[in-house]
DNA sequence: ATAATTTTTTAGACAAGACTAAAATTATAG
DNA sequence: CTATAATTTTAGTCTTGTCTAAAAAATTAT
């Protein structure tokens, strides 16, 4: 497997979420930011090699090995993560773009010994599940902090849209993955927030409030 | 820089041991595993790019910033096998290949946060030293175990030839870095020698003892 | 149902990095 | 000091992964 068609794996992985959908070639293409052509010609040499189901323009779908290989390639992505957050002490905004290169490493035994090292995790700093050497990952139950009811408590278990600028927003905030939330009120205008976090009391809008993941108390 | 560079860099510094000599197109070939004629084409792209200088039918030579990214590699090379080592618990024997890919991964923090991490080692797991970021090595005063005489006590500070084989040999016999050793005899014949390790007695032949690095007591 | 639009594929080109075979240069030996 | 050998370079080809432009198929709209 070369890196290029470790990303493509990769991206169907995450573009097909869960089901294991067919996924089209331009929004494969929009993914990786290249051009429909490109992933055509990546498709076509993916299905030679047995590791997607690729019929001409009705997109493809990641064979069972496909799938097994680029699960692999997001359980080295989470793990690499936890340990630069963990044990190096990046922020939760600085560490995609080095495990985007960790990721591609090659070495069996290598994913194994940084796993127990690290405690055998089953999340990454953001919250999203880390698979295990077989590909399968541990449902957490989890929904959305907009669904919460005021005068509830819930836990912070991961965030949605790991973009940029709302990491940073956390971070400052000094939010974070484990933070006890506990909902005062609920705006039915705009539906904003007002929560407690940490002795803290903080005015969360709508946008933030459906890219926080939470576990009801 | 990409990967390719990188290692042709990198073997140029390792070939210019030290000193920074020239270095011809056959010997940078051999050491890549690559055909001269592929070193020939680096070359005149790393010139272009003014990291080596180089003269037709004359070899190259690194320039001084050709020389600071190939420090670098090293630096990074020797790091992870450092971690890799002492942190996820690998053999001497088994940390080189991984670390020939980590070396490749570009983040300037990560390697100043992992150097911390790792208490800012001077030497890699075989005993060779890690550059600093300016590229400056900490020369260690060493000798070969060959030319200790009988009678006397060192410590085992590296080793030179990290052939496979010879790791192997060294870890299943549990000599390592830091390893007391008392020579108790030098046979004049074959320059065989019997020391004492760990409260064991090892008889070591003089191929053993060129390829080992020890600091007098 | 046919025309217009969007999506997807093909064809041809390019850059990086490697290779082979042949030519040019340097080194070595008689 | 030539002749031969060894080294190095050039020229041309190949593969991977990308691109653009044009053709083909599928979708949407009238």
């Amino acid at each position: 497997m070369t890196r290029a068609e470790e990303n493509y794996l990769k991206a169907m992985y995450q573009l097909s979420a869960g089901k294991n959908q067919r996924v089209s070639t331009t929004a494969l293409a929009e993914r990786l930011e290249t051009k429909p052509s490109s992933a055509t010609d990546m498709l076509q040499k993916l299905h030679d090699k047995s590791m997607v189901k690729y019929t001409r323009y009705k997109g493809a779908q990641l064979s069972p090995e496909g799938r097994h290989i680029a699960s692999q390639i997001v359980r080295k992505h989470r793990l690499w993560e936890v340990f630069l957050v963990e044990k190096l002490a990046f922020g939760w905004d600085q560490v995609h773009d080095i495990a985007e290169q960790l990721e591609h490493i090659k070495s069996p035994d290598l994913v194994e010994r940084l796993d127990v090292f690290l405690g055998c995790p089953k999340v990454d700093p953001h919250g999203d599940p880390i698979p295990d050497d077989k590909g399968n990952i541990e449902q957490i139950n989890k929904i959305l902090l907009c669904e919460q009811e005021p005068n509830s408590r819930c836990v912070l278990m991961g965030i949605k849209d790991t973009d940029d600028a709302f990491l940073k927003y956390l971070s400052q905030k000094n939010i974070k993955l484990g933070s006890l939330i506990t909902v005062l009120d609920k705006e039915p205008f705009d539906e904003s927030m007002t929560v407690v976090i940490d002795q803290k009391t903080h005015f969360i809008s709508k946008i933030i409030s459906t890219n926080i993941y939470v576990q009801p108390r």
